[in-house]
RNA sequence: GCAGGAGUAGCUCAACUGGUUAGAGCGCCGCCCUGUCACGGCGGAGGUUGCGGGUUCAAGUCCCGUCUCUUGCGCCA
């Protein structure tokens, strides 16, 4: 007999049927022994009545065991229809039972949800963890997500294509993680940031519309809202100027988020300066919601704009606010090119933020070699050292690099906001500890002295 | 790196000013139960109080050290 979902068993009444799944919970009763089942599609009720033969099997099943489940679907009696679950209407009489896989009591229970539960222990069983009805919702509510932009992307013509993860080092911007070359002893890769540079050559190598799925890693220290790893919706358009990329962005991620039955406050997004957004707000990220949109799932957008480009750094010099690859507004191109009223330039760069989060950021790039030289000239940078950071850009720029631009968007922060959660960590399947310990696996560990002398790498003891 | 919070049964927690054999709910195990759906009833098992030291007649409780988790700050183009 074919296996039937469990979500699909109500078109079966009258009929047998067998399901597959996990034994959610047992209800004993002597002569009559019930049972609640789920698999990946829903969860249904099962009774063994007096007298059957699958009686002596059911003594023996207990929670979260796999069974597969042959039983005839009956539309339940009046008195006994439950409207408070799932196929609360119907129940499936238990003809023959089968155990497919005992379990071990669950170190924590699955039924409810676990977020009061030591996190600890939740990370070390992870596997369980993701049984639970919030963690199924939240990661396939992250891969809709996704799924819905793919599909908008693809409509609009953009290709996706992957770019490495073993990659440069760039001191500039976060600290690297990095990977020890054994072809190179004395060498590292470095895991990327952020693909920034492949997807502006990619530009210059004429797709014209990129996007990708980004792992980006950053070691720095976690908090509730980031982790050392985190995936980028990462998008890169030529031929475009700030209105564009603005407005398909906006239409994906509209689509994207209405189609998921989520209502949008306002449309289109509001759009603020970021001098606006400090003297109103005091803040470059800020909440629209009222408490009552808080308590409707209202998904709050408004792009921030006109960021200026430099802001002084501790020295006495200038660094940039956001990304040197930036193009300052045309009005200002000037002002960057003779290093001029450096404080009152402003870039190109947006960020959409949306229930407080920052969801996403980009701006239009410097296509021009020219223009991103003065951008380090302002920064300090002699040629040498321009060409020592940024030497392969701007050789690339000079064959004919079309105007572009693009944005990232933090998948987790926004899947965050979906599913009403403040916590990155419940929207990864499996995520680390604060502590950078990672779920399930025992990561990171020591290596062995064979790896090591392969890698020609020596580890000194940390004083 | 800094500052706060936490660590007691499988899970969530309690245990006064240091004082009896460290308790409860849920879960688990056994028996009973023909309509349960947080099933119910009766009974039972289960503890290196994170780890190491110290003070004391006596430490879950006080002191010192240490580990882990967590929140915020620094940091995060």
């Amino acid at each position: 007999m074919e296996r039937t979902l469990i979500s699909e068993l109500g078109q079966k009444v009258g009929e047998v049927a067998l399901i597959k799944g996990w034994v959610s919970v047992r209800r004993d009763q002597g002569k009559m022994v019930f049972f609640d089942f789920r698999d990946m599609s829903g969860a249904v009720q099962g009774v063994v009545l007096p007298g059957s033969e699958a009686m002596d099997v059911a003594k023996e099943i207990r929670s979260e065991f796999v069974v597969a489940v042959e039983g005839k679907v009956n539309k339940r009696p009046d008195k006994n229809i439950n409207t408070e679950v799932q196929n609360g209407d119907i129940e499936l009489e238990i003809l023959k039972i089968e155990i497919l896989n005992a379990s071990e009591t669950p170190p924590f229970p699955l039924d409810q949800d676990t977020s009061n539960v030591d996190e600890e222990v939740r990370l070390k069983y992870r596997y369980l963890d993701l049984r639970t009805e919030r963690m199924q919702k939240n990661i396939r509510l992250r891969s809709e997500f996704i799924q819905r932009c793919r599909e908008f992307l693809f409509k609009n013509k953009f290709t996706e294509i992957e770019t490495p993860l073993l990659t440069e080092s760039t001191p500039e911007g976060s600290r690297d993680f990095v990977v020890p070359s054994r072809l190179n002893p004395g060498k590292f890769y470095a895991l990327p940031q952020s693909p920034q540079q492949y997807k502006q050559m990619l530009m210059v190598g004429g797709f014209e519309r990129y996007f990708q799925i980004a792992k980006c890693v950053r070691d720095e220290d976690l908090r509730a809202d980031r982790g050392f790893e985190f995936t980028q919706i990462d998008v890169e358009m030529s031929f475009v100027e700030r209105e564009d990329v603005l407005t398909t962005m906006e239409a994906m991620i509209t689509e994207t988020v209405e189609a998921m039955g989520f209502s949008i406050k306002q449309k289109p997004f509001p759009r603020i300066s970021y001098a606006e957004a400090m003297e109103k707000y005091g803040a470059d990220k800020f909440d629209l919601r009222t408490e009552e949109d808080k308590v409707n799932g209202i998904l709050a957008y408004a792009w921030v704009v006109d960021f200026p480009f430099f802001e002084k750094t501790d020295e006495g010099g200038w660094t940039f606010t956001h990304n040197p690859f930036s193009m300052p507004k045309p009005e200002h191109v000037e002002w960057l090119m003779k290093g001029e009223r450096v404080d009152e330039i402003l870039t190109t760069q947006y960020d959409l933020v949306c229930n407080g989060y920052e969801s996403g950021g980009g701006s239009i790039r410097a296509h021009k070699p020219e223009i991103l030289k003065a951008t380090y000239k302002i920064m300090g940078f002699d040629d040498a050292a321009i060409d020592e950071k940024v030497g392969h850009l701007l050789e690339a720029f000079k064959f004919g690099t079309p105007p572009h631009g693009g944005i990232a968007f933090g998948i987790e922060r926004n899947i965050m906001n979906l599913a009403g959660e403040s916590q990155l960590k419940e929207v990864q399947a499996f995520p680390m500890t604060r502590g950078g310990k990672t779920a399930v696996m025992s990561a990171p560990k020591a290596l062995t002295d064979k790896q090591l002398a392969e890698l020609g790498i020596e580890v000194k003891k940390r004083s």
